[in-house]
DNA sequence: GTGAAAGCGCTAACAC
DNA sequence: GTGTTAGCGCTTTCAC
């Protein structure tokens, strides 16, 4: 009997035979009596042993943690969190587990929790990045939703000029002239992408557009102004959810939800049960983290080729608001 | 110069010091002088030393990993992700690091993730259980959302009951009899103590009740049948967020939004947009996890008073559909 | 097939 | 203040 958790050492003095053997029957190596390979179960079991990953894993060639890192903007937002489903479900299938932070756009943050997880030896990074220049990391990483900065890496975004710009078709193919633009932080590419798609289907009939909202509160109130202003527009294009959610409070404020149409990039849950339901440009997050999870896996995997941009195809959703 | 990783052995011998040296300069011992610190400091700087958790964490005498595991139903449900992202900040506040995992109400995953998190001798866990009997756990556990089974332990969950029947004693001062009931999976105590709250403002008057609804799918056809049946009821009480939403459709497909009242547990995103917006008794999944988490770190740092269990307040949220 | 010895990167204990 | 030695739990190497 011990009183500490049980060690290796212990599992041998039990089953009497020698640590090393404990250790092939625990990794699975063929190359034991059967006899032996009893006892040590036998004695596994009865001292409910854990081998300890840790220490294993320092002593061990590969040195693999089996464990990955996502930092993503934030684990709550419908969006972050279905791509760390995805990816968490890849790694499932491999055997291996996910570290997460959010990282609030902050590049102070995301460069704390990349050197804690390189501290913790994940094998590899699934990263959102924030925007400003990396740091040159030490492991594999794979971005997402964003191209980074001054550190090329594998890249798994959607399509988002190609999915900006037929939307703005779609609005402009319904009989709209003026479409007013609502979008995100420019310092992201994602904003940027999904504005140069906006102007490449207007070209210089671009109407108003106002830039760098974050949340519903400040969507809405651009929104309602821009509706106020002079030459209002009479369809507005906005590029990411909680802007379209802002959209449609001032849109419901204004009592012109029925008036001036309405196409959001991202889909977001419910955008169907609204009135009007809205028209959307869905991303495929699920697709997102699958693919960057995959990407990764094959860089762990010794992969060395140039990064690669692959490019997720956004689909359109006509539900209403967008067909007025 | 080295080619691996650099130790810190690489920094001693370029700070010219000893190895218990830099030691102590990154640990922050006082103990060292300045000029011989400020040499460490270079050379950590230069060679992009980084130390390895994993070794010194074998050695130290607390044997603190400073990661904690949270396992979760789905990481991707809107309740889940504020419980996880609560969590992680409460978390980041004490430098501590999470590793997520999903369950998907599957004991058997359950057991296989809380293992493997042993493995990697997490500090703590926060765990949904998944309403099988539990194994003992060998490092501290604190339970969200639901009662464990078979395995006692601290407990963070709302007031089921109260909440529950807050919400269909308002329904019956808005002057409804007749209330039926759609609930989720019986073999999880949040679905059986809301059904109690349900009976509770009741009485012998209950209602017709289905239960076992897992997704909005199957919640909108048992909506439909019970609103198409004899004695259909003039309001309902939904126990989850998916059920509700399956009511909404199913009111909106025989366009009875307007007639039927609708209380549903547990709020989700726009609700308050949906016509009728829904009313709702709103948990606070947030405060779930903030609290889940400080009473593990009271775990964790040798608190060892008897289980706790800690209701979090629900409040109920008129918003029109329980009004009518 | 099995075991003894060395050592992964680091910290504890104790000397100087 | 600083360095030396031992050893955390495990896998490697190499002898038997």
């Amino acid at each position: 009997m011990v009183d500490h958790r049980p060690t290796m050492n212990d599992v041998a003095r039990t089953a009497g035979v020698s640590l090393k053997t404990v250790s092939r029957v625990v990794n699975g190596e063929t190359t034991v009596a059967p006899d032996l390979a009893a006892r040590v179960h036998a004695a596994v079991e009865s001292l409910d042993y854990r081998p300890h990953l840790g220490a294993s894993m320092l002593r061990r060639n590969d040195r693999r943690t089996r464990t990955i890192g996502v930092l993503l903007d934030d684990v709550s937002h419908p969006f972050s969190a279905a791509v760390h489903r995805a990816v968490e479900d890849q790694a499932r299938a491999r055997g291996i587990h996910v570290l997460t932070g959010s990282l609030d756009h902050d590049p102070v943050r995301e460069r704390a929790l990349a050197a804690a997880f390189a501290e913790r030896q994940t094998d590899g990074l699934i990263l959102a990045p924030s925007g400003a220049d990396l740091d040159p990391h030490t492991m594999p990483v794979v971005y997402v939703d964003r191209v980074p900065t001054g550190a090329p890496g594998d890249t798994v975004i959607s399509t988002n000029i190609s999915g900006a710009a037929g939307a703005v078709r779609h609005l402009i193919a319904h009989g709209h002239h003026r479409i007013g633009f609502l979008g995100g932080d420019r310092r992201l590419s994602t904003a940027r992408e999904r504005y140069t798609g906006y102007q490449r289907a207007l070209g210089r009939r671009a109407g108003p557009a106002v830039h760098d909202l974050h949340d519903p509160t400040a969507a809405c109130a651009a929104a309602v102004a821009m509706l106020r202003g002079p030459d209002a527009p009479t369809a507005l294009f906005t590029t990411q959810s909680t802007v379209t959610i802002g959209a449609v409070r001032a849109l419901r404020r204004l009592d012109r939800q029925h008036a001036v149409a309405l196409a959001g990039f991202d889909d977001f849950p419910l955008a169907d049960l609204l009135d009007p339901p809205v028209t959307v440009v869905a991303q495929d997050p699920s697709r997102i983290g699958e693919t960057a999870a995959l990407a990764l896996f094959e860089r762990i995997d010794g992969y060395a080729g140039e990064p690669r941009e692959i490019r997720i195809p956004t689909t359109l959703i006509p539900r209403g608001s967008g067909e007025l």
